[in-house]
DNA sequence: TTTCACCAAGCAAGCGCTTTGTGTAAATGG
DNA sequence: CCATTTACACAAAGCGCTTGCTTGGTGAAA
């Protein structure tokens, strides 16, 4: 052994012991959710199989076999980043699909809506999927989608459930505007393709340079729906 | 050590020393190519960090330490897949350019197909890009466009260095479109859009199942591009 | 006799994960 | 009101295994 053996010493140091827990501000989970979003950061900048657990444990201060205290594995850890992902992803799409019908919640309302403005539907959905991908901390969905394949069988199985309830509220929209003639495509290939499109964009999107993401959401909408002139 | 040490055995046998040579059927490099499209079909299935060498080296019959013998690295075993998609993809990309110009391989007839039918342009390279990602034994460009990640910045130049060569004959086609008003997106964006939804398409692809590629081809072309009802 | 294309064996480093110990805060008992 | 116990959230150490890669040897072809 020609290296000497050094002392582990985590990045950071935080006051060991129970945190004080007052009724009203829950803490409960703090460091696991620290875990979660310095998971997710690592995951998405380096992949998940060249991101070791010591890694994860240093971003938050803790010592290399900590991280398995809150999550049995590192692979459990991975999961829990995409379905924290996916369900803040549906939650946020259904916020947005809330808002886009002036508060009208009764049952059909989301149908009427889209019905009525098609287009103005879509742009919604995409906005959103651009926030979700591209918008502030938000590794979740990114690892998301380039980890799928360090999951188990059973694993992806859940996520898929997950992604197929996000996706279902696409369907609607594109069928309407292919009955407008607004879309041409067969509207199971048309998501296929503009979900990647839009997808693909984690890949070269630079908040720094380019477009807003306004911007992009309307190339995206000249690019997929035809608008007839006035 | 409790499991017991197990001599390695390969997975294959094959002929040692060196292999016949006749002047007309060149072997040379013919195991390199074998590692080649072999890591290619690994690192596709399973990521490049989550591919050992010891199963790149079992897929073609050979002991765990001979890959190096021909590649001086596992990140250049990487390198030399994604540089060998990439020319392999410049070429395939050239050739249809050439075949669909009637064999007029004069200065300037390029731009000339192009200005004159820019629709099939298009249809042309969007076919040509799905046989490479989604045809048969075409590993090496999904890998490049899942492993970035894994390349150092100077690997990393040399792949953008091929990417911008392969992507430039989509610019003119697009900006022809768009001077027809078959296309409304930025030209800029469009092409990273469409591109993305191409590329995507390495997601989901099931070649047993779903639509052939020139389905794909069709579908694509008609959510990109307007074309007037005769 | 040299060159080629490996084989055979193994090394050091890093990996995920387990086990045991420990300081702190909350809960509890007299 | 204070002493003791319990629960929590880690620290500290290290185990068994796999990894990329090296080194020296070897049979066959040229």
């Amino acid at each position: 052994m020609l290296a000497p053996k050094v002392k582990e010493e985590p990045a950071a140091r935080r006051p060991r012991g129970r945190p004080r827990k007052t009724i009203d501000e829950r803490d409960e989970g703090n460091r696991r959710q620290a875990l979660l979003t310095a998971a997710a950061r690592l995951f998405r900048r380096k992949g998940y199989h060249a991101t070791s657990t010591r890694d994860i444990a240093a971003a938050v201060g803790m010592h290399s076999g900590s991280p398995f205290y809150h999550f049995k594995s590192k692979n459990a850890l991975l999961y829990a980043v995409m379905e924290e992902g996916m369900r803040s992803a549906a939650r946020r799409q259904g916020e947005a699909q809330l808002a886009g019908r002036g508060g009208d919640t009764g049952p059909g309302a989301a149908a009427a809506a889209v019905a009525a403005q098609p287009q103005a539907a879509l742009r919604a959905l995409i906005r959103v999927h651009f926030d979700i991908l591209l918008g502030k901390g938000s590794d979740f969905i990114p690892v998301m989608l380039y980890e799928w394949r360090s999951l188990t069988a059973r694993q992806r199985a859940g996520i898929a459930e997950l992604t197929i309830a996000y996706e279902a509220p696409w369907i609607p929209v594109l069928e309407t505007l292919q009955a407008a003639g607004q879309l041409r495509a067969d509207v199971h290939l048309a998501r296929l393709l503009i979900l990647g499109a839009l997808n693909w964009s984690v890949q070269w999107f630079n908040p720094k340079k380019r477009a807003t993401l306004d911007e992009l959401t309307d190339a995206a909408m000249d690019l997929f729906v035809w608008t007839p002139p006035p």
